[in-house]
RNA sequence: GGCCCCGUCGUCUAGUCUGGUCUAGGACACAGGCCUUUCAAGCCUGCAACACGGGUUCAAAUCCCGUCGGGGUCACCA
């Protein structure tokens, strides 16, 4: 049986190269007919765990990424948080005292911290010298009667290597005289993540431990404590880790003021905060931008669009395949094609993957989509006739591709704010109704417009032909004027699409109110 | 600095294991053109990469060695 994890710490939000992680883990265990787990790091969370783990549950739930073992959903190897887990912890370091495999350190923070440093200045690598090592409970008796706190270290091997079989990187060695005497328990009796984190892979049955490449180098110290422990290993696969746009450097939320210098991200920032300003939401870049899940739900992604995107960060199928749905990912998905060069993320990509899974949803689908932004921006859609979701409806297919996302819906306001609500753009205004004969054209226009039958697009269209062969014009000395009197706006939908779904009476009225 | 990992267009990548079909393919981005009532979309075209140096071989992106470059990690964080 296959069984692999994901383990966030609760951070209060859903890292984009985190989920990455995440997806991979669960994308093999769903193509394995395995079961994925969610734990909780939280060994060193006190306060409000519950409260910084919801954007993690609700980010990946969002994106459809189920656990079957976790917070919420429980399964037999609970519980599945790590502060929970004391006793275990707790048992395994009395084992490894037990057969040397670690000991009682009393020396203090410092003292290691010297030693460290000298091997720094002599340029050599640092060993600890056990020096505080507590061999007998006489030796402990001495140090306590000194002051001195015992904190529990991994006794690692000075000498031999460790071949590791990597199913991403491939055969791995380390050398064990590298490994330091890594603190597992602190004075206090609460454990480290190493030893943690080992414990319940193991006691979760966890046969595949998929993670970012970041934790390459601190393997060893996890194999010695499995091997010390009886374990039986699991297979381990380093993922590359997610990088900056345009840069091999690790993706981190820390750095942002940097990635906001590149245009790509920019962009899709910008377009993100338009739309949240829009439903009154923070818009404020620390907990609102593109390297945090959050954001594309809430400017109205495609959970399968960014999961496509993802899964392509770091694996391909072949030379040309790239747009997936979540089944085909499971269907496809594979370790052996996973890539060992750091991917970076590329904002821009992203935006592609999102549209391409946009627009191949039927219209109905999107405006079902579109429907609750117009809602939670207060633009109460009142359809000239026929019910509210049918209305969407219209204006979605009339916009065509012009929507990328669902809350680009709230760019067309002007099909949902009524005739006195309607904001006029000053600059369009003063291009298009205010120069030459534009007033007198529009009035003309008007006015054809009140008799004509029926009202739709492709009347509308032919009349305009009928209008234009009267005055001797060219299209373009009139439709420019027609649009901002009746969007208030430059850029918009197909002209006559615009005034149909509007409605003569709508448009008439806003007609009279631009030549005012 | 020690150790480890990585290195194909600006970016994501195919190709590397199993040398030849690779004057290196696709996608995103970018530039130009077509279409056009605006903005998009669409269509066409273009720009653009095997990090470098040796070797092995009839033949190297692919195998070997070295160099350089980038990154990760060296916590009583996870």
């Amino acid at each position: 049986m296959t069984r692999t994890r994901f383990a966030p710490s609760p951070t209060g939000y859903l890292h984009i190269g985190g989920v990455r992680t995440a997806l991979f883990c669960w994308l093999f265990a769903r193509k394995h007919g395995g079961q994925f787990i969610l734990r909780i790091d939280d060994t060193d969370q006190q306060r409000n765990v519950q409260e910084a783990l919801e954007p993690i549950l609700h980010g990946l739930r969002w994106l459809g990424i189920d656990w079957d073992e976790g917070p919420d959903v429980g399964g037999p190897h609970g519980p599945y948080y790590q502060s929970q887990r004391w006793k275990r912890y707790e048992e395994a370091v009395e084992r490894l005292l037990a057969s040397g495999h670690a000991y009682r350190d009393y020396a203090r923070t410092e003292e290691v911290q010297a030693e460290r440093e000298a091997a720094q200045r002599e340029k050599r690598p640092f060993v600890y010298s056990r020096r505080f090592m507590a061999q007998s409970d006489a030796d402990a008796r001495r140090f306590e009667s000194e002051g001195r706190q015992a904190v529990v270290r991994l006794m690692m091997p000075r000498d031999g290597k460790l071949v590791l079989d990597d199913l991403i990187r491939g055969r791995v060695e380390f050398d064990w005289a590298q490994e330091q005497d890594h603190v597992i328990q602190r004075a206090d009796g609460s454990c480290l993540y190493h030893l943690a984190s080992t414990v319940d892979d193991h006691a979760m049955q966890i046969t595949h431990v998929i993670r970012a490449e970041e934790h390459l180098s601190n393997t060893p110290r996890q194999v010695f404590i499995a091997q010390a422990l009886g374990y039986e290993l699991p297979q381990y696969a380093h993922l590359p880790f997610v990088a900056e746009p345009g840069s091999k450097t690790k993706l981190s939320k820390r750095k942002l003021a940097k990635y906001l210098k590149n245009r790509e991200f920019a962009q899709l920032l910008e377009h993100g905060q338009r739309i949240a300003a829009r439903l009154g939401l923070a818009t404020d870049p620390e907990s609102f931008n593109p390297v945090i899940v959050d954001f594309y739900e809430q400017a109205g992604y495609l959970p399968e669009a960014v999961l496509n995107y993802l899964a392509l960060l770091g694996w391909s199928l072949d030379e040309r395949t790239e747009h997936f749905s979540r089944d085909e990912l499971i269907g496809h998905f594979s370790l052996e094609r996973v890539n060992r060069a750091p991917a970076s993320f590329d904002p821009a990509k992203l935006s592609a993957f999102q549209q391409r899974h946009f627009n191949q949803l039927p219209a109905e689908r999107k405006a079902a989509l579109a429907l609750p932004f117009l809602q939670r921006a207060g633009l109460a859609p009142s359809p000239a006739g026929g019910d509210v979701e049918r209305f969407v409806e219209r204006v979605v297919a009339a916009a065509g591709d012009r929507l990328r996302v669902a809350g680009d819906i709230l760019d067309f306001d002007e099909f949902f704010v009524t005739d006195e609500q309607l904001a006029y753009d000053p600059k369009a205004v003063e291009k298009r109704l205010r120069k030459d004969d534009a007033p007198e054209l529009l009035r003309k226009y008007r006015d054809r417009l009140a008799a004509l039958e029926p009202f739709d697009p492709a009347t509308l269209e032919r009349d305009m032909h009928d209008f234009l062969a009267a005055e001797g014009i060219q299209v373009g000395q009139i439709i420019h004027a027609v649009r901002v009197a009746v969007t208030g706006k430059q850029v918009g939908l197909g002209m006559f699409d615009a005034l149909a779904l509007l409605g003569r009476d709508r448009c008439l009225g806003r007609m009279d109110r631009a030549l005012t």
